[in-house]
DNA sequence: GCTATGTTACTCGGATATACAATGTCCGAGTGACTGTGG
DNA sequence: CCACAGTCACTCGGACATTGTATATCCGAGTAACATAGC
């Protein structure tokens, strides 16, 4: 039960994207080489974010991804749910009800299944905390000496 | 990113344990057959648990399965964590000093990823609701008329 | 000078391969309660 | 009545087979900026 590496990557990539804003797309490439991961599936997973709304991908020849929205509007629980999907992290499967447990009791299961609640309590708690960050706090957190390298690198490159 | 359904049958074994607390120990195959659960499969999970201290095995002829505390000393994050491993759900791979991100930044990572705090301020808050959360709790929450069917069911298999 | 055409550097979407974890099954060995037998 | 061996019903641990998902790669198609050619 662990995370896709593809969420860090596309935590990462959104705040890259954030002190680049302003320069227009930037390109797979470029990304992939600064963080030095797998260019094809790094594509994947930005692609998924593009499809959730919080990246813009704009094609052609100067063409690349660019923040959809303002840092301080995509939070850490966007891009885990466009990245690993809506999907609940314990998933009930209302095992009370079958087999032989079943067979006596018929209106006792009108009432929802109390683990399914528990889990679903400490689950909101996980999405509560993670909705109350956002990429602009992270910026805000992270040392910038980088960014000037950051900015430099697009030279050498082009 | 889900977690096995291994989580979900131990939660209900170890509850339905509870309830037959005092008759001795509880076989596998009552286990199986009451939540229609592959037998051999949960029996590694039951194992698991065994081995994290949870439930207590007795072989022989009238051996299986049984809590080895007591109800109100086994959270939910206990069980979670004996099944699932006590890895994070999120696993920092430090991908902001690879590749050429890295090269001009020297003194910039002596402090930790920013993603990673956020991250784990997120897990703490899930991991603190599961801890809340004992066995003993869903048995006061659970209705249980099923509790008769469950000790009649054992005599309808002896 | 202006339009048409091609080139280039990107993205998108799908198809496919690979690695690894979750799930499921099977077998031999150990263990303790019970049964039966010999004394 | 008691010691002893045998059987039975369990667990344990490991060795697999199967399935699903994450990871990774590749290819064809589309698109927009730019360059070039033709009028």
């Amino acid at each position: 039960m662990r995370m896709g590496e593809g969420v860090e990557w596309g935590v990462h990539c959104c705040a890259t994207l954030a002190w680049l804003q302003g320069e227009g797309p930037v390109p797979i490439r470029r990304l992939a080489t600064w963080f030095d991961l797998p260019q094809e599936y790094l594509k994947k997973r930005l692609q998924a974010l593009a499809r959730a709304g919080i990246l813009a991908s704009t094609p052609g020849v100067r063409g690349g991804f660019s923040l959809a929205r303002a840092p301080e509007q995509i939070t850490l629980l966007d891009v885990v749910t466009a990245l690993e999907g809506p999907a609940e992290l314990f998933g009930c499967s209302e095992i009370r009800q079958r087999g032989a447990g079943s067979l006596g009791g018929d209106s006792e299961f009108v009432q929802p299944c109390g683990v399914a609640v528990a889990m679903r309590r400490a689950e909101l708690a996980w999405r509560r905390e993670l909705a109350g960050q956002t990429i602009a706090d992270l910026m805000a957190l992270a040392p910038r000496s980088g960014e000037r390298t950051l900015r430099n690198y697009r030279n050498m490159t082009d």
